[in-house]
DNA sequence: AATCGATTGAAACGCTTGTTTGATTTCCAC
DNA sequence: GTGGAAATCAAACAAGCGTTTCAATCGATT
């Protein structure tokens, strides 16, 4: 019997016996797709297969449902996508370029934009109470990998400040494509995106440029401009 | 007699006569700052000192009244945020330091956070109809200015799609400040974001990082880490 | 002053929302 | 089995939403 019962649960593959983990992740999906005035508890316990007032039975109201959804989803991102770990030894330009990479990853998710993203990304740019949280577990964590990295390729000769806006140049490179991408689309060429925007190729992009900048790869133009100074020079 | 009714009107400095711009400004302001959804019309009317009735009057629904508010906000801001001229002869490194400030200054708003830029970014972040005509009209005319200063900088040496990225790495590492600006400064020590991550010291730091790997400027690092080939040798 | 379209106003409409209710079913220890 | 708590359900609740109505008012033209 037991055997039964299993068998006619796996409806879709990911979705749990659990009711109260189903509703977190119709409301993660619903929340993220949607956001959270658009997004109807009806909706979300549809989706989950369950009544309108389990959400009030388990979560108390809309708000609460909504912080749990997306403490959820981002303790389920950290699971799937681990620190990247570096044998000892690595040179740390391919460092920076596999964070650039996963990074990228992650934001684009490989084969389909995964609804978790979406999610934490409407809390980047409109915080609510989950966003200290999900700054502190997630987000900290790998900006820190990124300044160590950092630090080992400008052989800690540069003072913290300068360090970390070095950090933040390279993830809003990357950040511009997650979050404005329908843009960036518009603004390329058609067909040109596919081919030149992939997460790979903007990796390599951002890789390149940010090791240019520091010193340590060819910059982009060909010397022998002799513009070096032209930034004091007024004519 | 229409000397007494004229004076009291400007309430507020900003506030016309016309009724119809009054509602078109109060919507532009709370659709910044709620959103679509959780704007209301009985809201926006009683900011603007109208009837709930004259929305539909004058844009027929709220939709085309968000469309409306948008081009509204858009060409507002195009008229008091001329595009950059510079004098013939200007150097291109000069070029891109004034474009990037006036683009921070534009998005960080100078004194204050204009509202119109948070209304604009919600188009870009989640493109409605009113996206395309955003991006025509003001994004890319913008981006053909920053291609064409990259261009003169690199010497005309690179393809197209190269410098258009170059192009998107500059707006990135702007645009983070603006989008996710609450969470960097989560990211810094307290009161470095202050001292730091002003328009100016952004725009400095941009421009510097960006001359670098184009090769007009100094590298960040000392140079003689001797990493130039670190990507293929892994040791 | 009278007229008539344009504009404004208060009130209500129908609908959807989040939330609650109270009865019903399920589950499990005894 | 049986009792009793836990969980589920259909139904209804009050409140808020966008929208509509229609009478009152304004303003320029005759």
């Amino acid at each position: 019997m037991s055997h039964h019962t299993r068998s006619k649960l796996p409806d879709s593959a990911a979705e749990s016996r659990d009711p109260r983990e189903r509703i977190l992740l119709a409301a993660g999906r619903e929340f993220a797709e949607r956001g959270y005035e658009a997004a109807t508890i009806r909706d979300i316990c549809t989706a989950a297969g369950a009544n309108v007032a389990a959400v009030n039975y388990y979560f108390g109201d809309k708000h609460r449902l909504y912080i749990e959804s997306v403490k959820h989803a981002h303790e389920a991102r950290l699971r799937q996508v681990p620190q990247p770990e570096w044998a000892p030894g690595t040179p740390a330009a391919q460092k920076l370029r596999d964070f650039v990479g996963s990074m990228l990853d992650r934001m684009l998710g490989g084969d389909q934009p995964p609804w978790q993203v979406r999610l934490m990304m409407r809390e980047l740019l409109q915080p609510t109470e989950a966003c200290r949280e999900l700054v502190e577990d997630y987000i900290r964590p790998h900006f820190g990998i990124l300044l160590g990295v950092l630090d080992e390729l400008t052989g800690s000769a540069l003072p913290e400040s300068e360090v970390r806006r070095l950090g933040l140049s390279i993830i809003g490179q990357c950040f511009l494509y997650r979050a404005a991408g329908d843009v960036v689309a518009m603004l390329v060429p058609g067909g040109e995106n596919d081919v030149y925007h992939t997460p790979q190729a903007i990796a390599d992009h951002v890789t390149r440029f940010t090791l240019a900048a520091i010193g340590v790869a060819e910059p982009f133009a060909p010397p022998g401009l002799g513009t070096v100074s032209a930034l004091e020079s007024p004519r």
